[in-house]
DNA sequence: TCTTTTTGTCCGCGATGCGGATAAAATCTG
DNA sequence: CAGATTTTATCCGCATCGCGGACAAAAAGA
């Protein structure tokens, strides 16, 4: 546990400037002190102290005048030159590198198509080093110039640890990716689930941005669940991203099946399998492609093809109106590439969901749909390593807790 | 927002230095010193303003021996008298009434044993009222020396607004009932969710004292589930708790249902009904009653009524499963009276659980069962109501919100 | 009685935030 | 064009806080 000190308390102010200037674009001191209720020397100080760290600068462009008479106010910015992160997505298929500056500017971005299913944990340590150093390279920058590097994937992530516990991609479990790339790359590491990233990336640059509390769920090859709560990333106890896929659902025919095998990209393309091979001999197509193909079959007027995606719909629906039961978020984002974004996915979601919310949470949660790029996750990416450097001071001044060395002294006593 | 200045640094402290004195009973300076790592000079400075304030008193009782040379540690205690607070718990079938002092003792308790299900929330507020009048002469205390009431209930309640939002007690939804309460009483009055108060209890009190991270799941007439995160309690965004019972289950028999239709005392007792009757025909028996009866049959190997409890717990069991999936708690409890404590109920549960939890999170946590007292709910009241005497002092430091006025202001420059 | 040991308090230092005065830099006015 | 006005940013002095070290207090042991 941290005290509070004096020092926590410039922390906390600092950020507080911080996440201002980078929320409200170019803004004078005046706009701070109003938006953050610190005294006007309060703010002066504290950018000062960013200027002389090279953190912020001013904006001199022509100096924006503001329709006003008195002295024009300085606009100040984040200094995008002021540090260089990497971000990195680990997908079933791809491994996505971009290198962002200060502001989360994607630089250089690069994409593998790599199958990265099949191969164990060192190889795509391997393959991400690469990328990573090569990304950096064509960015024009140095490795050493690189301030954090973060890498999100699917699954069950325990970030403070820097291990994977458990992953759709990889066979092994608890693997140490954090500290194995830190050791490789020379630089401070770190891993994510990829549903947390861009829950981030929502949040701070989504059109979610000033909404404290939202739900995200992507769903891809697999299924994720990332939940901003009270304006902060929510993990579960242990720090351990709760994977949306691992809940239980009970399917129409019975018995019980992982949210995942009834609603993910990938089970729902396993079900679907038997109605596209009767027209397309060739084996099980691509991924990608076979999704396009249901999809299009689908909106052909296919209602085999159509039952499907309504079936996934309505088992992500089922859960979705249990989250919302639980956490009652003003938003639901739903996020993904194909399937997420159809409509004969998304309505038998949304009347699912309508009709099994209780009463009196009918109305609090709006579900919108949002299509992520890659160059989104590698800013999300890129805003969990930059969050640290801002020194986002919170989740230290919380109660103490029992250490064992103390406590059976002070219950002698 | 509060922004950090040296008063909020100084309620930081004081707070862990209150939290101190009341989780490790007498104590001396120099221990909590080490236990919040506040230099001994704060601490002695923080727990002179509280003597002088009268919040803690010292210990003088044949001062304790501590057993080594040196000068005596002084042991410092809650003040009991400091004040003390109302605790008020409504049950289907009782309102239950305590008055406890300022270390959570319950001086004085009262229970009406009053079916309020069909009563309006005005008469329930009258009798509220009543009892706490009553309960507070009883103690030998007037009501002006009360610093605050709390009232637990179930249902979905917003405890900022005071609002319980639906309830399976009222027939109302939205009932203002904080703003009542402290209209009628002249006393701050606030409600809150009944779990809410037993997870407080567990926490401040119970055996998971020093655990920040646990589930409760309180099995009676109806559902609920309270959370404790990250040693607070969590409440969904606006604040509401979550009601488990509205969390929806697909029976194996098909369709929707909500899990308090399937797992609750009541829903096992409409279900047992027609087992109960064919030996005791006269009516549908008292609900204790009955329930009592249902556990002796199943006990005395009953198949039918140990099937019923059966189904009951591996239908909560599927939603604890997906609970832990999300929060990953080390421990869970079940509590409640008489159904939640019989083995036919809990081994179904406990199996369900263990077959439908992800190998990942196969061992995280503990399903353990606990009986609540009375008692036990009113001390969970009166600690809610004492936490903020105590002053704690967080969820103030959060970026700060977009504040509409300003807002606007600031797109344009 | 004197030493040793442990506990609690006092003093001075540095850091912080804040209010008010002051400087800075523009426009407005005559 | 010079002074008044207005708005912004900074400087100064003050109060509060936490902390380290010196110091007092209170007991047991030598």
């Amino acid at each position: 546990m941290k005290t509070a000190d004096p020092e926590l308390m410039r922390a906390i102010n600092r950020f507080h400037v911080m996440d201002a200037i980078r929320r409200f674009g170019p803004v004078s001191r005046v706009e701070i002190s109003q938006l953050t209720e610190l005294s006007a020397t309060t703010v002066s100080a504290i950018t000062a102290a960013l200027l002389d760290d090279r953190l912020i600068i001013p904006l001199q462009v022509g100096a924006v005048r503001d329709a006003g008479r008195g002295r024009p106010r300085v606009m100040l910015k984040l200094n995008p030159g002021a540090a260089h992160v990497v971000g990195v997505k680990l997908a079933p298929d791809q491994i996505s590198v971009g290198v962002t500056n200060f502001c989360a500017d994607v630089l250089r971005s690069l994409a593998l198509p790599v199958r990265i299913d099949r191969q164990t944990a060192s190889v795509i340590a391997d393959l991400v080093e690469d990328g990573v150093r090569r990304c950096v390279s064509d960015a024009g920058l140095d490795i050493a110039d690189i301030s954090g590097v973060c890498v999100g994937l699917p699954g069950v992530v325990e970030r403070a640890a820097g291990v994977c516990r458990q992953s759709p991609i990889l066979q092994d479990r608890d693997v140490p990716f954090g500290d194995d790339l830190t050791h490789r790359l020379g630089v401070p590491a770190s891993i994510d689930s990829d549903v947390n990233l861009v829950t981030l990336a929502e949040h701070w640059f989504g059109q979610t941005r000033d909404l404290n509390d939202f739900l995200v769920v992507n769903v891809e090859r697999s299924l994720g669940l990332g939940i901003l709560h009270n304006g902060e990333l929510f993990r579960g106890a242990n720090g351990l991203s709760p994977d949306l896929g691992d809940l239980m659902v009970r399917p129409p025919g019975g018995g019980d099946a992982r949210l995942a095998d009834v609603a993910s990209e990938t089970s729902v393309l396993i079900e679907a399998e038997a109605l596209m091979r009767d027209r397309e001999p060739d084996g099980a197509p691509q991924t990608g492609r076979a999704m396009g193909l249901l999809l299009q079959r689908a909106a052909g007027g296919d209602k085999r093809c159509a039952r499907v995606l309504a079936a996934a719909g309505e088992a992500l629906g089922f859960a979705v109106a249990n989250l919302i039961t639980l956490f009652a978020p003003p938003k639901v984002i739903i996020s993904g590439r194909a399937m997420a974004t159809s409509e004969y996915f998304i309505e038998p979601l949304r009347k699912t969901v309508a009709r099994l919310l209780p009463p009196s949470l009918a109305d609090v949660s709006d579900i919108i749909v949002r299509e992520w790029s890659d160059g989104n996750w590698l800013q999300g990416a890129a805003a969990m390593t930059l969050r640290d450097l801002y020194g986002a001071p919170w989740g230290t001044t919380g109660p103490a807790p029992i250490r064992e060395a103390l406590a059976p002294q002070i219950g002698e006593s």
